[in-house]
DNA sequence: AATGAATGAGCCTTCATTCAT
DNA sequence: TATGAATGAAGGCTCATTCAT
């Protein structure tokens, strides 16, 4: 009891010696997300962010070297998100069509239940990756994609022959564009995906 | 009286009253394409411009209302390029994978007699237009290949059931991050081609 | 008279048209003068001598590419002018003694009519040439000084034997030390010029 | 035991309880002498030095008041350090020449033993000492020479008539700008030594 | 129509110092 | 005595745009 009471009231040996440090950092990531979101990586100053989370303005420069850092970890961030939600939904598919759709259900949920997320880190990569530094978060997934068909074509559930790390991209890009062609226009989600689903099973369905 | 006639008519489009109002317009716009394709937007200044146009810095407020606006000429010049190109090209096809397949060596032809600017439009494009405008080049070619699409569909040449606002979006997403990313990658021309064009021709043919 | 009322008042062919620039960076090397000798360097801002000169901040930059570029322009001015001092002094004297004694009034002239700036000079300069950069203002007159003894060394004014090169540097250090000394301690100007010309004197006049 | 008590009494001016405070402060002065001399004054921040010492960043503060404290600390240690080798080289000359000489030497010889050390203390001391605090090393180092040269002067070792107040400055500005020319020229120390040495000699040496 | 000097809001970042622990 | 996260004033500089000529 006393060992108790004492650990988790007054001293803390180390638990809270160093601590203040990562709830910095965490409200300071929050922070710029919700700023970044809400008005884009030019328009938000290292100094919002630090004013929003409520800390000094040096403590910015304390946690992330520069503005483009900060803005890479919420990118990061945002795509552990994802890909977490993406490898939930993905798991319990069983065929093509199956598999298509549970992605981009779990996309358009997550895009649903962070608002602008998807946007602003997708529209602003784009500002900061000086064209063509080739690692741009849809490529990755495009080459995530390529993977993941490759394997399948050697299951016999994707048709063979493709280079697979064209058209993984391809996927991707059909799917962003679509998407956000769609959101931008307030188009119903149902025809979204249903139409998605039914492009990218038809261009990959093995023959026969 | 010889002089006075000499300069106001010769070498100038419409050369009317006084002075080469056009010419200055052209230059400018000249001086930013190329200075846009080279550094990018941001890295680009009005006066920059000016300067490589070989003209006084206000003169740049007299053609553009401003830098945006000069950003979107070029684009908008580009844009025309590339549609002639495309429609030159698109004509003499007949069947789908043909029409696939010429629309997307017209791209890559004009890509390489006018390097980076099919890039620069397109990447800096995003920078300008703050997410969600709903008006970018590409979301214009998803309009324009949906169109496409439905009209031969009606033919039998594409397969009935789509939409095709989705589709012809999905269509120009894909072609725009598959070649991003292959020319990225410095990888041949020729497998783009053919993969794109079987992803997409089959996502398209009618069935039977 | 026409003509001439025309060239003064309004038109002013070329005369003007380029004008305002070398008004604007005179106004802004004296208020930089002015300031750089009360403040000091670090404690003066381009923002300071902009506003002093009555113009906008970036203003500044037009004409200095940097705050340490205007301080060398302010040190190369004054320079000058004790250059200037210096020289129209030394022609008067026939003699070492009477020559060092000319140069070491002209030197205190200046520093009277123009106060702070001499100590603002040298004692700001350490602080931008890093230390060790061998460009001083001081060491330049000490190279000066090595040069002018060395003619006078060949005439058999100075006595023989010396490196000048090292002696040239040791007479202004001693100058330099002493008067910066003296003034500290608002000692009489006459001592000093006394037992500075019997030291340098002393020190250079040929043996017998 | 012997431990102990030597660890408590001796080389700690009052050394009563627990740990080692002046062991810290030593350690942060020797870090603030590496990195002063390594990178100069404004280049060296209070946490390179705590760091360096291997001590948090508050305990700076706990041994010195503020940074400009902490240099002129690094200062003093410097001066006495000189100073005691000048002494123990001046005391074994008989003559004037032979002061000189062993004065020059036993500075150059502190130079090359800690290289950098002069530079940093003299060029640094420059920034703080905003013009015409009238404190600096090179005046005492004056008023010390003036000093001793009086003394010589009443046993007819050096001319009489001189304001020595005004001399020992002139000397060790000779000394300082000179030796500096000289070493950031890379020239011989030979040469420098002999001229110094015949030029104060000649200065100073009783007529007759 | 053309000029280019002038503008000043705004940007990102640094660093000496404090203070709760 | 020791710590190091936090601070925020201050710094130098850029650039899209205006306007007197």
């Amino acid at each position: 009891m006393a060992m108790v009471s004492r650990t988790t009231t007054s001293n803390r040996p180390k638990g809270r010696v160093a601590t203040r440090q990562p709830a910095s950092r965490a409200r300071l990531l929050a922070a710029a997300r919700a700023l970044f979101v809400e008005r884009g990586y030019h328009a938000t100053r290292p100094q919002d962010i630090s004013r929003t989370a409520g800390l000094g303005h040096g403590t910015f420069y304390l946690h992330f070297a520069d503005k483009q850092a900060c803005f890479m970890a919420f990118v990061e961030e945002a795509r552990a998100e994802i890909d977490a939600a993406i490898l939930g939904n993905a798991a319990k598919a069983t065929d093509l069509p199956g598999l298509v759709e549970a992605i981009l259900l779990a996309i358009y949920d997550y895009a649903e239940r962070h608002p602008g997320v998807l946007v602003s880190v997708l529209s602003n990569e784009a500002v900061i990756a000086a064209a063509g530094s080739g690692n741009s978060i849809l490529e990755r997934w495009g080459e995530e994609w390529g993977e993941r068909l490759k394997q399948q074509a050697r299951q016999g559930l994707v048709a063979r022959g493709y280079d697979f790390a064209v058209v993984g991209q391809a996927v991707v890009g059909a799917i962003h564009q679509a998407s956000l062609a769609s959101f931008e226009r307030s188009r119903p989600k149902a025809a979204l995906v249903r139409n998605l689903t039914r492009f990218i099973t038809r261009a990959l369905t093995p023959e026969d």
